[in-house]
RNA sequence: GGGCGUUUAGCUCAGUUGGUUAGAGCAUCGCCCUUACAAGGAGAGGGUCGGGGGUUCGAGUCCCUCAACGCCCA
């Protein structure tokens, strides 16, 4: 055999069954995918891989991402490029927090000490009536280690079957040590820096979580409330406001009406008194209340909503807050509130929830009269936080921001600008980052009530008052990383002195979990230890995700980037699109469509599921489809047999080709790969798929069809092929044959890696997947190409196509004889149908063919008696 | 309310800088056990390109407008 290969193993009866276990095992073994380190830049093709959430299970959204960004891995790949392609395991925050306590009868108490060697009640399926058993954060964080570990390895097993090729070598995770150590040396960084402070401020609150949430978390829901009208009193008389939180009555801190209302203009720079609670409050005159809204006065409240803050911020208002961390009304009035009868109105609602105490004011307000007619019933939008049940409060909380241009405008424009150098795919998904960014109305809240992230690295001197100094925080060192200051002890301290006068305080808060996420470049290339591989990689080449989370992960991974290293943290950003169920729904868990990846594997094949995933042009939400599966699955089950059928004449692929229709198929296959190359380099995977399929079966079907006879050979006999005096015609069809083969089996690789690898593995030694990407000149057969390659090959196909047609009218078989064929057409394609004659023939099974002169292309077909 | 996207055959989708008769797969209906493959092959039917207007010799494609659906933001 030439060029170096093996013999020709073709099997007896070609198999799709064993492959994926069979590859999955050679390819980790030879190490096809491993990254070299010591690549140089421009030679790296550098991937940040979404990770995906371990606590959650795979679905099928997962498999069609993933299978798009490793069709781009393994194109890259085979041009020569050292592919970077780590996997992570997002294994950090609030979703594991829950799992981990579903699990083993947890609950997280930070001020706990470390009990080493803890055994955790159960492991997995508590009784329902077990009370969560309090463990120290240390402790509640080994529980995540072990349980997230399990999950990992699900995960890691289903992508691998999945065909991915990552790099396991890679692997990361973002609550490793490392990953805390990152996250953390990339904070203390921005603390240095001025990018991050702290501040107490009104803050958005989830009672129910106990945390602070972003504006990145947060969504608008239709809730059904209503307007009740409240009279406040004036000194001429009563002033009306309507509102749908009468239980922040005791929480008014004034008034606010639009400038241009005439109505109120009188009233601004005048004070009126609240009911029942009898608290003095001024009158403002501000743009953002609306005149139309309601009577076009409003309460201030601290706080009801982000733009009393404003409110109160530019009026410089006092705090009169009354609702707790938990949700509840507080214990103690307001200072303001002095009256007798305003501090027994309080008394009732003190303690309560925020609806119960809604109730309850109600009841106050028709009681003495303030209460102006009935509530109407109305729908409007409240913030809640994304994963939470209740609607947002606010409260006052010390937090800490890292700025993101949401209060700065030479930053916003700077980020603006990092969202022009990405190249978006699709383009327009570049203006949901811009949109994003315009409306940002502060910075980015990273500090949580929570325990299961990584700790904000600080602790701070607690003064002779029993109260800690925020403004001058004591700082681990990089080489302590990570630190945990609940457990920890800064410098210049002992144990002792934790929480006392004169000691320290360790900063009770964890991280975002998109505080760390945000750094998934730098976590996958160990910037953190100044490894050189940071250098080899970043910025990135491509960013695949979905577009659901530009405004958080894709965003605060280029805020951080930009402070860090100046520059966009990639080149690319792919967004995919959403499963929908074949009723164009969204596939969720509620609705009970979502169907496991591993069964589909079993029955379809993971080459067949991948083929639905890759026929889905980027970024475009797409219907599931097992219909679409059952396709690929046939697609690679023909590789299998053409490849069979072709290694079996034992052509070169590197042999010569004479005959003109061989040269035009290997001329139009060079034209497919310029298609797919083309299509690859824009990240557009399902044009190369397309482009590449269609030719795929026009080969099977069309030419193979044509040119077999000649393939076999004078004296070919018995599906054997003919091996004494083989003439030159003959082994230009067997080399035309196995060239496109050779090319059809790379041009498939990326999408359909394992049925590719089986048939390349029949004649070569290497993987397909470390093969040589096809190129348009190597494809084409030099010197004596077709004029038109097309023009040659749709001209034969019609005479093909309308010998067939006859047969299937005349339901007959299509091995059925013809006695005649007579072609009536132009110069040009009798010229063409002379040089493909002996195909034609052939393929027709024709006794007698002529051509006449005529127009286009008329073929007349005369059946042979009794056939 | 602002932004973005989608609308082509029963279904899912291609259709490049405007250019013959608008394509594919699936589904439907006949046909063919043909020596690589019946997990196959060969054919047929099926579309007023969301509506309206405009530009042009010519519009699925460009412009305007309306509508429906979806997503993002407020």
């Amino acid at each position: 055999m030439s060029n170096g290969s093996p013999t020709r193993r073709v099997p007896e009866k070609p198999t799709l069954s064993g492959v994926e276990a069979r590859f999955v095992e050679r390819w980790s073994a030879d190490n096809i995918y491993a990254f070299d380190r010591s690549a140089m830049r421009d030679t790296v093709f550098a991937i940040d891989t979404p990770p995906p959430t371990v606590s959650g299970s795979l679905h099928m959204g997962h498999v069609f991402s993933y299978t798009h960004t490793d069709t781009i891995a393994r194109y890259q790949r085979m041009r020569g490029k050292h592919v970077f392609y780590p996997m992570g395991w997002d294994d950090n925050g609030l979703p594991t927090e829950r799992r981990v306590q579903n699990y083993f009868g947890v609950t997280c108490d930070p001020s706990l000490p470390y009990v080493p060697g803890f055994t955790p009640p159960f492991r997995g399926n508590p009784p329902k009536d077990h009370r969560a058993v309090p463990v120290s954060r240390p402790n509640f964080i080994e529980l995540c280690d072990e349980l997230t570990a399990q999950d990992e390895q699900v995960f890691e097993d289903l992508f691998r079957r999945l065909g991915l090729s990552v790099d396991w070598s890679l692997l990361y995770t973002t609550i490793s040590v490392h990953a805390r150590r990152t996250s953390q040396k990339a904070f203390l960084d921005n603390l240095a820096r001025g990018e991050a402070y702290t501040q107490e401020a009104p803050t958005l609150w989830d009672v129910d979580f106990g945390t602070a949430v972003a504006q990145a978390e947060l969504e608008d829901r239709e809730r059904p409330g209503a307007y009740h009208a409240v009279a406040f009193h004036g000194p001429n008389g009563d002033v009306v406001i309507e509102t749908t939180r009468p239980e922040l009555i005791p929480a008014c801190v004034g008034l606010v009406a639009h400038p241009d209302d005439a109505r109120y203009a009188p009233l601004f720079g005048k004070t009126v008194r609240s009911p029942l609670f009898d608290v003095e409050v001024g009158v403002y005159p501000h743009p953002l209340a609306q005149p139309d809204k309601g009577t076009g006065i409003a309460m201030i409240c601290t706080f009801g909503d982000l733009t009393d803050v404003v409110w109160w911020r530019e009026f410089n208002l006092p705090t009169r807050a009354i609702i707790g961390r938990d949700g509840r009304i507080l214990a103690e009035p307001p200072t303001a509130i002095v009256s007798e009868t305003g501090c027994a109105h309080y008394a009732t609602l003190a303690g309560k929830s925020v609806k119960q105490a809604q109730t309850s004011i109600v009841e106050l307000l028709r009681a003495c009269g303030d209460l102006k007619g009935e509530p109407r019933a109305i729908t409007h939008p409240v913030k809640f936080y994304e994963k939470g049940d209740r609607p947002l409060e606010i409260v006052t909380s010390r937090q800490w921001y890292i700025r993101n241009g949401g209060r700065d405008e030479s930053l916003r424009s700077a980020l603006l600008g990092r969202g022009e150098d990405i190249a978006w795919y699709p383009d327009h998904m570049k203006h949901r980052y811009s949109n994003w960014v315009q409306g940002l109305n502060g910075d980015w809240l990273v500090s949580r009530q929570r325990y299961f992230g990584v700790p904000i690295p600080l602790w701070y001197r607690v003064g002779a008052d029993g109260i800690p100094d925020y403004s001058a925080p004591l700082v681990p060192t990089t080489e302590q990383l990570p630190v945990d200051p609940s457990t920890d002890i800064p410098n210049g301290f002992t144990a002792s002195q934790r929480g006392v006068a004169g000691g320290f305080a360790g900063d009770p808060d964890v991280m975002d979990t998109w505080a760390t996420s945000s750094l998934t470049p730098q976590i996958a290339a160990h910037w953190v230890d100044g490894d050189e591989l940071f250098t080899r990689v970043f910025p990135m080449d491509m960013r695949p995700q979905g577009h659901d989370i530009i405004r958080t992960w894709l965003f605060s991974t280029t805020v951080r980037s930009h402070f860090a290293h100046g520059t966009s943290p990639w080149k690319r950003a792919a967004l995919s699109g959403w499963i929908l169920d074949p009723d164009r729904k969204k596939m969720s868990k509620s609705k009970g469509n979502v169907v496991t990846p591993i069964d589909l594997f079993d029955k379809y094949g993971s080459d067949a599921v991948r083929y639905w995933a890759a026929s889905a042009r980027p970024g475009v939400d797409t219907a599931f489809s097992e219909d679409q599966m059952k396709v690929g699955g046939k697609l690679a089950n023909k590789l299998l047999n053409v490849t069979k059928f072709v290694l079996n004449f034992g052509g070169d692929k590197s042999g010569v080709v004479t005959m003109p229709i061989d040269h035009a198929m290997l001329e139009r296959l060079s034209g497919v790969v310029a298609d797919a190359t083309a299509a690859f380099e824009e990240l557009d995977y399902a044009r190369a798929l397309e482009r590449t399929e269609a030719f795929f079966w026009w080969f099977c079907d069309d030419y193979v069809e044509l040119v077999k006879t000649r393939a076999y050979g004078a004296g070919g006999e018995n599906g054997q092929p003919s091996t004494i005096n083989v003439s030159p015609e003959t082994h230009s069809a067997r080399n035309a044959l196995t060239r496109a083969i050779g090319v059809l089996q790379r041009l498939l690789a990326p999408h359909m890696p394992f049925c590719t690898d089986e048939v390349w593995s029949w004649w070569h030694d290497g993987s397909v997947h470390r093969a040589e990407w096809p190129t348009p000149a190597a494809t084409t057969s030099h010197s004596d190409s077709v004029a038109d390659a097309d023009f040659f090959l749709t001209t034969v196909g019609g005479v093909l196509a309308e010998i067939r047609r006859c047969k299937t009218e005349a339901k007959v078989s299509q091995r059925a004889e013809v006695s005649l064929v007579v072609i009536a057409t132009d110069t040009a394609r009798a010229a063409v149908v002379t040089q493909a004659r002996v195909d034609v023939v052939n393929a027709g099974n024709v006794a007698e063919l002529s051509i006449v002169d005529g127009d286009g292309l008329s073929v007349k077909v005369t059946l042979a008696p009794g056939s």
